[in-house]
RNA sequence: GCCGGGAUGGUGGAAUGGUAGACACAGGGGACUUAAAAUCCCCGGCCCUUUAACAAGGCGUGCGGGUUCAAGUCCCGCUCCCGGCACCA
């Protein structure tokens, strides 16, 4: 019966008294229970709960209660990440300190916390504001410093105009753009605070592997750290220009040489020049005063300025055409043959990655081959890719069909009169002329129409999967209609084709201008150029590399590398983490400067080291923290006159690096985080969080995690054993929730009109939540929910003394499906099943024992709701407190069981049976059924496939 | 371009290879009511043919093939959408 409560009251009543009670306070480690550490991003206090949070939070907080309800002991902690920008630029605004400002909105964001009713373990929080805080924050950063993991750098940096300060790497958008504030970053040389994050580029990638974690996290973070396995080399040089002058050697005397580095020194013998970064400093070098071993040396100079001066997404653009100058005076000399060859300065090269210099070999990497077809550059081809030919071989069966010889012919001799038919018959060739027409003509057919050659014959026919052997089809979709080429040649070139097949005719590259004027069409020409990319990325077999000709490249990169006294070695795509922040709310970085300038950690007895309030904070460049005369005398007063202190405050993604170490300890004074503490508590058993963290906080608390544990200060390498991404709470109308289109939910109303378990419930049931799926929200499917938690208030007008056997199964049926669901995040079928146990209880009826299980198993989902109708029913305890119930796997299985009847494989009725009958007995049962008794009746049963409990399926024997 | 994920009614979404569309929303019809709201009951993928009607049949999970007694699910090949990386050698 449908019963409308008053959820404002309930909801006050039971939250006050929990936190009365303490209900959901941990403790310290209770070794009778099992642990789960159970993790939720902590929230910035910006002063309004979001239903983000509500998602975040609330959702979670189900799987929890149950693990509670389950006997465990769960650790669900809340805090504040309260430094950062948000709180100076609204302080800033009302000219109040960000410190008050933050304090006030922690206070009103823990009230709203309070009414979303979570067993959050509230006993355990803390605050990256919090003096008690951030002194070990800087207290970790002094161990860093002192072990060479912190350090002072110079270098190119990010620095955003609109905040006024550095931000790191991982905070920079694809499109350059700032992670807090959206606009555009530019670049500038200035020094800054690392952390050598570089160190641990090769654990942070192997250790995702024993992590159960989304693959896509894994990934993303693997392409983030962009690990190249490969060689550096050593290209020795030779001067013509001035072949006297040594200045240019090195000062020890040894010769001057580059290094590269390259992923397939397999192709040394085909790498033809050499490109150096406009930024490398040999450029430098041989442009200075005091060298003159360059012939263009202004010429050079005056690119590389040009070159330095474009924007990065200028040179970032591989589209345009590439451009760069020759170094006159010197060549390389390539050391698998000795021969010699150029050197090309040319933006193409990255100055930050690997060397920044390269080995280009032009026939096996598009840039290089670009760049050379510019250039008119020697392109030696080094290896024969093996192409793969799954797709090809199923269609060989009768037909001729297209095999890679016939794909090199028409590569190795592009100037012949073959080409590439593309057609939509290709169903009539493989489905073998399904309307009538054979395919040989049908295609014929086409040819004729689209080329009016008459002459030829057809030598094969691919479908689209000959993509791995590099076919594609054009993007202009006009031109298609399905995806197929014909390999078609003239006919008296024949003769040719089976001359190259005996090996009369050698292989000779050729230039693009040459492939373009013989290939008919534009998307032919598309054919062509992607052939040439898996010819550029393939390994194979070597050929024109001397004794390693027939080598598999895999085994010629180490054994080319060897010869030529290169090594084997890894560069990556990560760069260290820069933290210094020229701005004023954050952790200010421990660390004074002597009279010479250099730097010292401020030693523990002085931590936390703390943030002056008298200073000016309005962002100008100039970090705040140098305005202030309390800093700068508590400096000199500490460690002398001349001494100064940094100014510079911390990244705060440093600050949420370590919060869930010291959740577990949080009254700790003695450390960040005992060892007994995370010995018990730790690794955080379950992260739950949002899809923006990837590569940022994901990746630097990992980072931390593991810089402790080398120093000897963390039990772990790894901080979170397991995490769920969830997806995003949309709009009504399916955009993303802004104030600009008027589209945002907030919760609090939401929870005023209907209550924290009902819109908790709904978020819940809106779809499962361990995918990134994003949800609209929908204003009739809360109402939807509301329903269900009146009709399950009234529900103890249907409690009868005795209830029906099938009853009793459908209550434990729900009870294991729920139990099922919830520890797969599956919360929306758990609830769905609920409610098709209540739509069968207002019909028939439950016992009074049946009601007090139902309530248990909806407490973690409605907490308020089930705690009130718990105490109706008499209970003097929380049923918070009560255990999860428990189903009977006897009492999960029916008498009976409806299933399908299939006739030769095609659903044709149903019958009712035991789960467990005889297949004689079913069969028997079908043939009695009016619905299927005709149809069996006079027929032969050739063959019965019976799955007891799921499907019956009878075929009959039609002739 | 490379890597990861996805596509099921009007909507969110259900389906260990076994009755596709559970559950819920929106919608339609009915009951109650002076009326409305609330509540309760019923209907609901598409199509066509046959039928007065009940019903029977055919087609349906982005597209094309395949495996199987049976495919949303497995295999091969594609299309489109979302996310990450991208002149990274």
């Amino acid at each position: 019966m449908h019963k409308r409560f008053d959820h404002q009251e309930i909801e006050k009543k039971w939250q006050t008294k929990w936190a009365t009670d303490g209900l959901y306070d941990v403790g310290s480690r209770d070794q009778e229970k099992e642990k789960e550490y159970v993790l939720v991003e902590w929230p910035y206090p910006s002063g309004n709960l979001h239903i983000g949070h509500w998602y975040a939070f609330a959702v979670p907080d189900i799987y929890v209660r149950f693990l509670r309800m389950k006997g465990k002991q769960v650790l669900f902690p809340m805090g504040f990440d309260a430094f950062g920008l948000p709180a100076e630029n609204a302080a800033i605004k009302r000219g109040i300190n960000p410190k008050d400002w933050t304090e006030s909105n922690i206070e009103y964001m823990r009230n709203q916390l309070a009414s979303m009713g979570n067993a959050f373990s509230w006993d355990k929080t803390t605050s990256s504001t919090d003096p008690e805080y951030y002194k070990w924050t800087q207290w970790m950063f002094t161990k860093f410093f002192e072990n060479g993991l912190a350090y002072r750098g110079e270098g190119m940096v990010n620095w955003c105009p609109h905040d006024n300060t550095v931000i790191a790497n991982e905070q920079v958008h694809a499109d350059g753009s700032c992670d807090r504030c959206g606009n555009q970053i530019e670049k500038r040389l200035m020094p800054q605070w690392m952390l050598r994050i570089t160190d641990f580029a090769d654990a942070l990638i192997d250790d995702l592997d024993a992590l159960d974690w989304p693959e896509h996290i894994k990934e993303a973070q693997r392409q983030w750290i962009g690990r190249s396995e490969g060689a550096e080399i050593d290209f020795e040089l030779f001067f013509t220009y001035q072949p006297e002058a040594n200045a240019n050697r090195g000062p020890h005397g040894e010769k001057a040489a580059l290094k590269v580095f390259t992923t397939r020194p397999d192709t040394l013998f085909g790498a033809t020049y050499l490109v150096l970064a406009p930024e490398h400093p040999w450029i430098t070098l041989a442009t200075d005063n005091n060298h003159h071993v360059l012939e263009n040396k202004e010429e050079v100079l005056a690119y590389a300025r040009i070159a330095k001066q474009k924007g990065d997404i200028e040179r970032g653009d591989n589209t345009k055409e590439k451009t760069g100058i020759e170094l006159k005076g010197v060549v390389a000399i390539n050391p698998a043959n000795n021969e010699r060859i150029p050197i090309f300065v040319a933006d193409y090269v990255l100055s930050g990655y690997g060397t920044g210099a390269i080995m280009a070999v032009p026939a096996h990497d598009e840039r290089d081959f670009a760049f050379a077809k510019k250039f008119d550059l020697k392109i030696r081809q080094v290896v024969v890719p093996r192409t793969e030919q799954k797709g090809i071989e199923k269609y060989q069966e009768g037909k001729e069909t297209l095999h890679r010889d016939c794909v090199d012919m028409i590569i190795e001799h592009p100037t012949d009169d073959t080409f590439l038919l593309q057609t939509d018959t290709v169903t009539h060739f493989v489905g073998g002329g399904t309307d009538g027409e054979p395919a040989e003509k049908a295609i014929r057919r086409e040819i004729v129409e689209e080329t009016g050659f008459t002459n030829f014959e057809i030598v094969s026919c691919v479908l689209e999967s000959a993509k791995s052997i590099g076919f594609r089809v054009p993007k202009d979709k006009n031109q298609i209609t399905n995806n197929s080429f014909y390999h078609v040649k003239l006919k008296d070139l024949t003769q040719v084709a089976s001359e190259i097949d005996e090996g009369k005719h050698t292989v000779e590259w050729v230039t693009m201008e040459e492939v373009n004027s013989k290939i008919a069409w534009e998307h032919h020409r598309i054919a062509w150029n992607t052939f040439l990319g898996s010819v550029f990325s393939g390994s194979g077999s070597l050929i024109n590399s001397k004794e390693f000709d027939g080598m598999d490249s895999e085994e010629a990169k180490i054994a080319i590398t060897e010869k030529v006294g290169g090594w084997m070695t890894n560069t990556y795509r990560l760069r260290d983490w820069s933290i210094g922040r020229q701005r004023y709310w954050g952790v200010p970085i421990p660390i004074v400067y002597d009279p010479e300038g250099k730097a010292h950690a401020i030693p523990e007895e002085h931590l936390p080291w703390t943030l002056p309030e008298d200073v000016d904070f309005k962002p100008t460049g100039v970090p705040p923290l140098a305005k202030s005369q309390e800093l700068k005398e508590r400096t000199e007063k500490i460690f002398g006159q001349g001494w100064r202190p940094e100014v510079e405050t911390m990244d705060t993604f440093v600050d949420s690096s370590w919060y869930f170490l010291r959740y577990i300890d949080n009254k700790n004074s003695e450390s960040f985080s005992g060892v007994e503490a995370q010995k018990t508590w730790l690794p955080v058993d379950l992260y739950f969080g949002g899809a923006e963290h990837t590569t940022m906080h994901l990746l630097y608390s990992r980072f931390w995690q593991k810089a402790l544990h080398r120093l000897g200060l963390a039990e772990h390498a790894e901080p979170y054993a397991r995490r769920i991404n969830r997806g995003l709470i949309l709009g009504p109308d399916g955009n993303k929730m802004s104030k600009s289109k008027g589209n945002v939910i907030d919760p609090d109303e939401q929870v005023t009109n209907v209550g924290a378990d009902t819109v908790k419930m709904y978020l819940a049931f809106m779809g499962p939540y361990a995918e990134v799926n994003n949800y609209p929200w929908d204003m009739g499917g809360i109402a939807g929910i509301r329903r269900f938690l009146e009709r399950v208030n009234g529900l103890h007008e249907h409690i009868t003394d005795t209830e029906a056997k099938e009853t009793t199964v459908a209550l434990h049926k729900t009870i294991k499906k729920v139990s099922e669901d919830i520890i797969e995040f599956k919360f929306n079928t758990a609830i769905s099943a609920m409610m098709i146990y209540i739509n069968l209880i207002e019909k028939v009826g439950l016992t009074k024992e049946s009601y007090r299980v139902f309530l248990c198993m909806l407490a973690p989902f409605a907490p308020h709701i089930t705690e009130e109708l718990w105490k109706t029913a008499g209970e003097k305890n929380s049923i918070h407190l009560q255990e999860f119930p428990t189903f009977d796997a006897v009492l999960t299985i029916g008498r009976t069981v409806t299933i399908g009847v299939q006739i030769n494989g095609k659903l044709r009725g149903d019958i009712t049976i035991a789960p467990d009958a005889a297949e004689e007995d079913a069969v028997n049962m079908a043939k009695n059924n009016p619905q299927l008794a005709e149809k069996l009746s006079s027929k032969i049963i050739k063959k019965v496939v019976y799955v007891p409990g799921r499907i019956l399926n009878i075929i009959l024997d039609e002739t």
